[in-house]
DNA sequence: TTTAGCACTCTAAAGCTTAGAGTGCTAAAG
DNA sequence: CTTTAGCACTCTAAGCTTTAGAGTGCTAAA
């Protein structure tokens, strides 16, 4: 479409760039001739800076003040004139020494310190999908009877899920009546994702089973339940308070806006899920986003897989102004992490 | 110590304190005198209001302004000259409805959906404590082979909480050594509380049982495992935004101070706990608060219970100037709620 | 003891001034 | 044709001043 920057514009409009986001105030022409010594004055900055402005790279905020990127600006930069740098020693120390903390057992756990490494390392705020219960495999049901009344429903899955529910019992079962539908149903479900096992699926099962037993009815509301329940599944959150630390917040108004989106964790959920199709970092600008609460934001998501299966997304959100680099950087190997983590 | 105050500085304490509650503003002498018609002029009220701030319940921002409650008058408000009302059939309404959603199976469900109710009721900020496993007692613990190497755990208490957890078995055991090893330990554990179950006890166990089997280390792993991590239980809160919403946290640092704080779990399990001896509804108006984080805020708290045992706090959090009466019934309600809903 | 009246005080909001940063344009230099 | 120096112009943020309004405290009279 529009012919080619020329190096020089490339340079200075990188030049802007990177000021404005270290600093956050308009980058003047004088700023750009100094910082970047490139043997041009300022008044030769000056005409390609209005070039740029031209061209929509760069947008000022009012007549007498320097140069802002504008989002087609942060787009070019991320897409043509970002390097993206190894992180430094000191990160990935601080960062490994976090990830690798003791009790990080459980699946949530590993996920809620994920948020936590992954917002105070870029200080901004981090979301991160829990695993999507319904892409894993089913594996094994199990019936445990506690006492009379009452059994344990187990669920477990490929990539490591643990479900349960405690049931009531109408009427007692024997022991082997139980284990003869445990393993009906076993061997019926074995290896179908959860998103597979539909209700009509459950009803054939049902009908199937009702012929000889009443009774598992409640067995099969786990299920059904699992299969609601895990629609939304939970978004994690870390670092919720470092927008205050943004200049771009210091509106109570803006603030109030952002914190009320972070409370809603189905939107929260679709704003995730809306990029997880794609396959390495995304990068949304601004009115790139498709939801209107984030329009004003930035959020560069990744996505985590176990055994090669797509689980779960990673993302941060922030200002548009905000460390691409480093935020890739840290999303990378934060990825990387969880891929490996889950797997094992 | 000081006379007891006269009728009428209890009138006039009393609208002050009522009226600074609704509308956040210093209460000038006028508008005690117009909107209680108490046959007064303004001259005699201004004498009043300057003895009651002479006697410390009332404060003046400055010179020339009305006066608003000191922490002193709002606790002689709170304690002899408030009347709790009943909730308005409205609320009544309201909150019923939202408690009685149907998709409250889980315990964790219903205290989310409590502090959301409590929160949005009252327009503060709510805490809730999640029950505290630690006070329940031990029911039954089964061990689940799922395959050659791994089994799974199921430690189950009386009032109600599953916990599981997947171990990795270095031998394999025959279903008879398991089922000895199961019921020594059921029969040792039964009725104690998790609280109990302390590691000198299980290192005990653990002896009797080498002797026999060195294969359990894991289970005793899990069980040592939830002594630890549930020292600290999950604190649910509700409309954390709304403290946006109240004129006294409109500075940004004073909001960044309060999320800051909800961030940090265990800081408010210790604000919370350290209420939680006392029977029934405790107010601590800010500075008679113990944590220097919320000496700025008053604190609301109840109780609740399961099967009379004590099991957590449920609490209210926002600023000094808030709607005690009010909040005070809601709270009530709330706990009466959970009260019942939890023993069932 | 209560009240009217009045001078006084203080704040918040609105208007005004000013310093500083940065621009755009023009005309000269390379 | 491109680059640069110079200069007038523009705009904002910060500080200062002014003013209206609300409320007080005091005094003297009812």
């Amino acid at each position: 479409m529009t012919s080619p920057l020329s190096d020089r514009k490339k340079q200075i409009l990188r030049a802007v760039v990177i000021n404005y986001i270290k600093t956050a105030e308009p980058v003047g022409s004088r700023t750009v001739a100094r910082s970047y010594r490139m043997g041009l004055s300022s008044a030769t900055i000056r005409n390609e800076m209005a070039d740029l402005e031209d061209l929509d790279y760069l947008d000022q905020p009012h007549t007498s003040a320097g140069r802002i990127p504008s989002q087609l600006g942060y787009r070019y930069y991320v897409d043509n004139l970002m390097d993206i740098d190894n992180l430094s020693a000191d990160d990935e120390m601080a960062i490994s020494s976090s990830l690798s903390s003791e009790k990080m057992r459980e699946i949530e756990q590993i996920i809620i310190n994920s948020a936590r490494v992954l917002s105070s390392a870029t200080n901004q705020t981090s979301l991160i999908m829990g695993p999507q219960f319904r892409k894993s495999a089913f594996r094994q049901l199990r019936i445990l009877p506690l006492d009379d009344k009452r059994s344990l429903v187990v669920l477990i899955t490929d990539t490591g899920f643990i479900k349960n529910k405690v049931i009531d019992m109408q009427q007692q079962l024997s022991q082997a009546e139980l284990h003869q539908v445990v393993s009906y149903l076993n061997q019926k479900l074995y290896g179908l994702t959860i998103d597979q096992v539909t209700t009509s699926l459950i009803n054939e099962l049902k009908r199937d089973l009702f012929k000889r037993l009443e009774i598992l009815e409640q067995a099969f509301i786990l299920l059904e339940e699992s299969l609601k329940e895990e629609k939304q599944i939970r978004v994690f959150l870390g670092g919720t308070t470092n927008i205050l630390n943004q200049p771009e917040f210091k509106d109570v108004d803006k603030i109030r806006r952002m914190l009320n989106l972070f409370e809603q964790e189905p939107l929260l959920f679709k704003i995730l899920e809306d990029t997880s199709s794609e396959d390495n970092i995304v990068v949304r600008i601004g009115a790139e986003n498709e939801f209107e609460a984030i329009r004003e934001c930035t959020l560069i998501t990744g996505t985590y897989k176990i055994h090669d299966k797509t689980l779960g997304t990673v993302g941060v959100l922030g200002p548009i102004r905000m460390d691409y680099s480093r935020v890739i950087c840290v999303l990378r190997r934060l990825v990387d992490y969880l891929n490996q983590r889950l797997s094992s």
